[in-house]
DNA sequence: CTGAGATCCTGTCTGC
DNA sequence: TGCAGACAGGATCTCA
């Protein structure tokens, strides 16, 4: 589920939860992507959150001296509930306790992780993560630049996050057929009007992505829990075999780097 | 250094 | 209906 628009819509979500007190966090499994450190439980009562932020696609959660650090991984999820609602669903594995209410971290996979730092930005896991893709440094000539270095495919080059972050397998297919440009081709041989268009391309999309996610927002944090989806509307993700919005022709699905892609042929040369 | 492939985990869907 | 196998929105690690 979660590229940078969910991520950004989550923490949105949570957002109001700035200037309040951090009573205490419960991990029922420590046992995620990396073992949840103790210090995690220990270090963090009755704490005041000062600020909320993302970067990358990590939720950013600053305290008094320690920043909470949490990734969603491939299926993760958080929820805010009533603090004295107690049901469970499988897969809780940490509660953030509030006052009146409490975040419920919820992950299938376990992919997520959870981590406590005091320089978040020098962390292991973020010190190296590329830029903002929606920030003004991301533009036609940082493109250009790395598009040149790399071996590529293109879809493999805006995937990696030591370049841009927060483009995930569902936007990079649809910015790709945004700009018309075909998943696999090497990154060196694009075009300069090739890059500026797939930046505007990502912008777009990631932008409109994130507007469609605050409508759906009350839906999936609603009181009882229930998961509500963002609303995409996407033109070649998933759609394999179906017919091309702008064409007659049908999309296809490819493996690049291990993960599907899909596209048309036909739009995308 | 780069890039390809395996890997972590659970749930769901497809096909025999 | 049962069961095996493929696949899922991420990203690190190992190895050539």
């Amino acid at each position: 589920m979660p590229e940078l628009p969910e991520v950004e819509t989550t923490v949105r979500a949570i957002n109001k939860f700035e200037n309040s007190t951090l009573k205490k966090v419960i991990i029922h499994n420590r046992n995620l992507r990396w073992k949840v450190d103790k210090k995690v439980t220990s270090l963090t009562k009755n704490k005041l959150i000062h600020k909320i932020s993302r970067r990358a696609k990590y939720i950013l959660i600053y305290l008094d001296d320690y920043c909470l650090m949490i990734h969603l991984g491939m299926s993760g999820k958080l929820r805010i509930q009533n603090r004295q609602d107690n049901y469970f669903k499988k897969h809780d594995h940490a509660e953030f306790i509030f006052e009146d209410e409490k975040i419920i971290f919820n992950d299938t996979r376990r992919f997520g992780s959870i981590h406590l730092s005091k320089d978040p930005a020098n962390h292991r896991l973020i010190k190296d993560l590329g830029i903002e893709p929606l920030s003004n440094s991301f533009n036609k000539s940082y493109l250009v630049d790395i598009c040149k270095k790399s071996n590529l495919s293109i879809k493999k080059l805006i995937m990696d996050q030591k370049n841009i972050v927060g483009v995930g397998n569902i936007y990079a297919s649809e910015s790709l057929f945004l700009a018309r440009i075909n998943p696999n081709r090497l990154s060196r041989d694009l075009s300069l009007k090739d890059c500026e268009n797939l930046v505007k391309s990502i912008k777009k999309i990631l932008k409109y992505a994130i507007k469609k996610g605050g409508t759906t927002l009350k839906d999936f944090f609603s009181a009882d829990g229930s998961e509500g989806y963002f609303s995409l509307e996407l033109n070649v993700y998933g759609r394999d075999s179906m017919q091309c919005k702008d064409c007659d022709n049908k999309i296809t699905k490819t493996i690049i780097g291990q993960r599907a892609t899909y596209l048309c042929s036909s739009c995308q040369s």
